[in-house]
DNA sequence: CTACAACCTCTAGCGACTAGAGGTTCAAGC
DNA sequence: GCTTGAACCTCTAGTCGCTAGAGGTTGTAG
């Protein structure tokens, strides 16, 4: 029933190290332990580390994250919290790729723009002595 | 002819303690100083920070940077090498846009699937417990 | 000559881990 | 029961690119 943070790790995907890091940070409960103090978790544990998993790869921060473990822990409450988070999460996700559009737009001009020769003539650096840009938060 | 350091970064942009942070990182030399101690900047030091900061802004990390620096100091050798850290940086620019396409989508998808009911019922919540996208490195 | 803004160095903190040292425990094979 | 060694434990420090603060000194305008 109980399993060891090594296979705790197999089973979800997430490294040993990042699962102490989890619990450190109160994302995860700290779990039972055997009389040598080693960790042993049970299928609620997996539930939820899966759940921090898929909510760190779509990009949610530590903090939105604790929030939305807190909200599902109350399944009679209204969601629209979590319709709140998300939707912040997206536009912040909107406004970095639109960032990055513009990057690769000035960055494919560069090169675009090098003709291969010495570095007195690069276009490449050029462009970089000549600031206009906008800030890379 | 030389400027303290807070005229050099109103003249740049750059804030006081991120041209102290370059100077302990080897981007910026170490000015002359005053009797006091005081930095002291030349016009070569403002058009090398600018350098830096547009290098920033396009998403250069500072080591390469600190590269992209030593290849415009060598004007008579070829610019190959800036073209090759510039495509890598596009590359890597390219790969995070893909990315974040993939998490815009699934986001969206999640908010559309809510129907702003209890948490029970929320698609949001229910995405995030089973588990499918891709690493956010 | 005084006031005070601007400067100085040094240390610590951010977020989300990752790496390593140095020591302990569990489980399998004999 | 005993040995081995993989897996576990805690703790500290490092990553990146700054940013913030403490506590002290210098430059310059009036």
């Amino acid at each position: 029933m109980d399993v060891s943070i090594g296979e705790l790790s197999r089973q979800t995907g997430v490294k040993v190290p990042t699962i102490r890091y989890y619990e450190q940070v109160g994302l995860l409960p700290a779990p039972v332990r055997t009389e040598g103090k080693q960790r042993r978790y049970g299928p609620g544990d997996i539930m939820r580390l899966n759940f921090i998993k898929h909510g760190r790869e779509l990009g949610f921060e530590v903090n939105d994250i604790r929030e939305l473990l807190a909200l599902s822990a109350q399944p009679e409450r209204p969601c629209e919290n979590a319709d709140r988070i998300t939707r912040r999460h997206l536009t912040a996700v909107d406004q970095r790729i639109a960032q990055l559009a513009a990057l690769q737009a000035e960055l494919t001009r560069m090169l675009g723009s090098c003709s291969g020769g010495c570095v007195a003539d690069c276009q490449i650096l050029e462009s970089l002595s000549t600031p206009t840009g906008e800030k890379v938060p």
